[in-house]
Parts: C-alpha cells; sequence; structure tokens
DNA sequence: TTAGAATGCCTACCCATTCTAGGCATGGCC
DNA sequence: GGCCATGCCTAGAATGGGTAGGCATTCTAA
C-alpha cells in the first residue's frame, strides 16, 4: 500500500470512516485498508488520523468497540456503526453532496 | 445576504477565492458577494476568513492588490489574480476533482 | 535462526485554517 | 439623526489532520 494521494481536507475523515463501517464491522487497521480500496487507492488514511478520528467518533456515540479476534486469530479492537452513526453517515454524505454542487456552481458561473 | 449554508472544509477557500478573482479583480468585499452569487447562494464565506486568507494568498504571490476606487467611489483594496494565481487555481481544481472523484469510489463501493 | 516487514494499537506535538466576535470608518437612506 | 450597508481589519479559540515517534506480535525470507 503505497502512498500516491493528497492529503484530505479536513472534515472528510468522519464520512469516510462511517461509509468504511457501515459496510461491516472492521478494526481501526483494517478500516484504512478498506478505505483504501474502495477508494481505488486514492485515499491513504493514516493511522496518526485514524486512531484519534476513532476515539471522537465513538465518543459522540457513531460507533461502538469490542476487542475481539480476527480471522488470523490476532487480537483487534472491532468497531461496529450505530444508529446513530449510520444517521450520522447520511448527514455527513449529504452536507458533502451540498458542497460538491455549490462548488460546481461556481465552475459553470461565468 | 443571510446565511443558509453549511462551513466550508478547511483547504477549499483558497480555491474560491481563486476562483471567483478569475471572473475579474474585486475587492475583499465584493469577493464574499460573487463567491455567492456564483454559488448560487450556497456559499458564505466570513470576513473573518476571507481577509486572513487574501494575505495568506497575496504572500505566496498568487493575487497582487492595490487600493483603489469601486464604482461608487468607495475607497477598496482591489485584488488582481497573478499568473502563478492562475496556475495555482488549476492545481487546486485538480485536486478537488480528485477527492470528489475518490469520495465518489468510495459510494460505489460495496 | 534471525532480521525485517507486516499487522495491530496508541500518544504527543505541530500546524494550518476557519470561525467567532469584536473594532473602526464612510456613505446612503428614511 | 440614526441605522444599515459597505468596506477594512485583528485577536483568539476551536478544529482536525499530519508527523513522528513507541510498543507488541506474527509471518516470511535470507
Amino acid at each position: 500500500m503505497t502512498k500516491a494521494t493528497a492529503d484530505l481536507l479536513q472534515g472528510t475523515l468522519d464520512m469516510l470512516i462511517l461509509k468504511a463501517l457501515s459496510l461491516g464491522a472492521l478494526h481501526g487497521y483494517g478500516i484504512i485498508q478498506r478505505i483504501w480500496q474502495m477508494s481505488d487507492e486514492m485515499l491513504t488514511v493514516e493511522q496518526g488520523s485514524l486512531y484519534p478520528a476513532l476515539y471522537r467518533i465513538e465518543q459522540r456515540g457513531w460507533v461502538s468497540s469490542a476487542w475481539d479476534t480476527n480471522e488470523t486469530g490476532r487480537r483487534a479492537k472491532f468497531y461496529t456503526l450505530t444508529k446513530s452513526g449510520r444517521r450520522q453517515l447520511e448527514v455527513e454524505e449529504a452536507s458533502w453532496d451540498r458542497l460538491v454542487l455549490a462548488v460546481a456552481k461556481m465552475r459553470e458561473a461565468t
């Protein structure tokens, strides 16, 4: 997983994490890989960004976490999207869409 | 100009300012209004965000400024996009497009 | 067998940018 | 005269992502 991507914009990471978890519970390290794959290898999330973000997101009640073992038998902390998190994802996606639309309008403007 | 919009994402403001100025030189207060209009009244830029951003952008050589009088005879500081600023706008638009594309990929992913 | 890469978690600190909340001056309009 | 719009600016807070570490375990290749 080599790095070939630009930095994220501040404010997009939560949405990406929630989106990744909407496909099923996953541990932190796996979230990074899932975002990488889902985005066609365009989005790289750094561990130093992810773990604080997961903490933040859990505090807000959008995910819950539990230690478990993964398929290879290693201990890992699995995060699950909560109902509230699913709603939040919708909110953030809608807000993202509005911004993308607004910027598109700017592009068209003469 | 009532406020009916979400906050910008950190990192998008420069692009918006440069884009607004790509339609012609303008003073600060006018940039806010032009962004508001170009975006179909979706994007509100606060003065407290704009003026520091303009200072930053001028330091980087992307705009130049000069005091002048506007059409109503008031003194105002007019900003003009430089060659370097025009290039920067292209860079930021391309990077924006990449991010939008990557997020779209995330949306499609199963 | 042993070194290093990959997997997995975490923290402290830095840094950039945006917002809030003010201040100030001028001009137009009721 | 008073108020709103126009026009510029600043200080400080808050946010959140990045850099750069640390640590433990497991797998793989030399």
